[in-house]
DNA sequence: CTCCAAAAATGACCGTGGTCAATTTATAAG
DNA sequence: CTTATAAATTGACCACGGTCATTTTTGGAG
């Protein structure tokens, strides 16, 4: 039983990725079609499937790696300590989420991994956005009758809720950074 | 300029949502084939859509009925007044959005109208649901800093978290409705 | 009744994601 | 260098949602 993977194959690999990003760099995540990514990148259709289960797994990759990014850009950051300051520190992370109606129903289709074998990055995004939040929270000025984890998960609830809005005709009065600070604000320091 | 909407019309439609409710009950809402509903429904593929927009504006319809059903069914009963009452009370619309990972993306992709002219079914029954949590918050035992829409919203946050993580192998340790109670009770009733 | 314009229905056709048996290419062993 | 075998690639093909020019049906006017 040989497993020897080919240089080829990395090779490919790459530039299929370049071909889809550059793609993407002109037309948006949305507008991508597997014809053109491996025309770009001069390979056949059936090899594309060779490398990346379906069109959603090339697309959870490389959304996820942006959203990578955006958590790295984060962190970099000092702490946040109140609410109004947590809603800040976190938009990088939401405006790349929000940039596209396509990327937020597919990050939002990929944040629960279905099986633990298939933990793809943007599950791992979902848990890393609760870790970084409750680290923030132990030391905030905020509530401390529960757990930092679970008013991480309420402030990640918050903010799905909030963006979700921001694609909704019903709900543009407020923008979105207005409505995510108040809902912060009643879940992180109630007054009563 | 006539308008008249002729009596075939009617029936047509009427045939095809039968047809199409037959496919679902026997394979679910996944399932449905465009193809199969015609064909039960003895009509060519091209009337399916001159009554229809796509197939998702069929199924927004359906799913639709059966959520009006379900909040139909929850406000008969009384209203409830602690956090683990409302759980409680509002579980039959939670059990059939979470009946099927297909019902569950589209009632959230369809949940917010994309513009004011094409509020379906799905986005006045998320109206419905802040409404309905709303009015039983004002005579319950919860916080009063906070308005009963805000607290409404907030309820319907945690209760999309709640389902998300259904879904979700990294979070199959706590079961839906334990979570549901933990998050609301501490949005709900706040110690400190 | 006949006639005709609008409404409804038709089905061949298209776009796009995805499959798979057949072919080509890389690499290790002799 | 050959040869055997697994890995990689190919492209014709399929499934399914959706379109639209053409045909059929309806129902009111004369």
């Amino acid at each position: 039983m040989q497993k020897t993977v080919q240089k080829r194959t990395l090779k490919t690999r790459a530039r299929l990725i370049e071909a889809a990003e550059d793609v993407i760099e002109r037309n948006g995540y949305q507008a991508l079609r597997v014809e053109d990514v491996v025309q770009a990148a001069g390979v056949a259709k059936g090899t594309f499937f060779a490398h990346f289960r379906d069109k959603d797994a090339l697309m959870e990759m490389l959304i996820g790696e942006r959203l990578v990014a955006c958590f790295d850009q984060v962190e970099q950051g000092s702490a946040p300590h109140t609410a109004p300051e947590i809603a800040d520190a976190l938009q990088p992370i939401h405006a790349f989420m929000t940039s596209e109606r396509y990327v937020f129903d597919l990050i939002i289709r990929y944040s629960g991994a279905t099986a633990i074998t298939e933990i793809g990055p943007i599950a791992r995004c979902f848990e890393r956005y609760v870790h970084l939040v409750a680290g923030w929270l132990e030391t905030a000025k905020v509530r401390k009758d529960i757990s930092p984890d679970l008013l991480a998960e309420g402030v990640q609830a918050f903010a799905i809720q909030s963006m979700s809005l921001k694609f909704c005709a019903l709900h543009e009065a407020e923008s979105f950074s207005d409505r995510l600070e108040i809902y912060l604000d009643a879940w992180l320091t109630p007054a009563a």
